[in-house]
DNA sequence: AATTTGCGCAACCAGATAGTTGCATATATT
DNA sequence: AATATATGCAACTATCTGGTTGCGCAAATT
């Protein structure tokens, strides 16, 4: 069973309850109220949320109250991080690098 | 048939696909080499990723080379934004917050 | 012209996923 | 003590997903 971060936040509602519960935290009852999906629906997303440890659980009497842990979308956000400058760059380097393969082929055929 | 960029960039192998083919373009062939996947695999990442924006391709020949479009990595990273703040905070309000409800409960027993 | 190569497409399959339903447990409320 | 509420867990189901296999087509090589 895969279990990363990028998985978890591919689903919508999801990212829709990571947006939801930004401001403070909240319970699966509460959460499934804002959506149309059932109580267990939201619950099972909880639980895919909290294993790959993007929300943190903490019992407050018989309600559980969860809460983002966002330090883990930095890993997202690192994964990022190289591309960054490429969708900066102006220029597409697509078709300077078919011109350079068609020199080369041609080169090649000539010394045969 | 959900097709964004999240779930494009789920599948550990679509993001592999796309840091090789960072510096260059690659026909599928090529990237199919790279990993151990067959070549249909892997056109199959080609398609689900060329579907959702992140690969524009250019045939040339009988070839054909794709290449990232980073720009559409964009999305991601604003959708990360408004968390990126909140990664950065130190302190955690979520006892602040049950402290909160805490108290508001005993004010409401108390009127009663 | 015949063969090889690079590629896409469609059909099929096993495993994953999101959702539902039903049940059990623990804490509040009455 | 009895009932209501908040929650998790397990079983079941329809759909999605990633992979394989087989095929066809067009461009390159022989």
């Amino acid at each position: 069973m895969r279990r990363d971060i990028f998985q978890a936040i591919a689903d919508p509602t999801r990212r829709a309850i990571i947006s939801l519960m930004m401001m403070q935290a909240m319970t699966p009852n509460a959460l499934a109220e804002q959506f149309n999906s059932s109580r267990q629906a939201v619950s099972k997303h909880i639980r895919i949320l909290q294993e790959c440890g993007l929300l943190k659980s903490k019992q407050a009497g018989r309600e559980i109250y969860y809460q983002v842990e966002f330090k883990k979308l930095k890993e997202v956000d690192h994964w990022l991080e190289p591309f960054r400058q490429m969708w900066e760059d102006r220029f597409d380097n697509l078709d300077k690098y078919l011109a350079k393969i068609q020199k080369e082929k041609q080169n090649a055929k000539r010394k045969k």
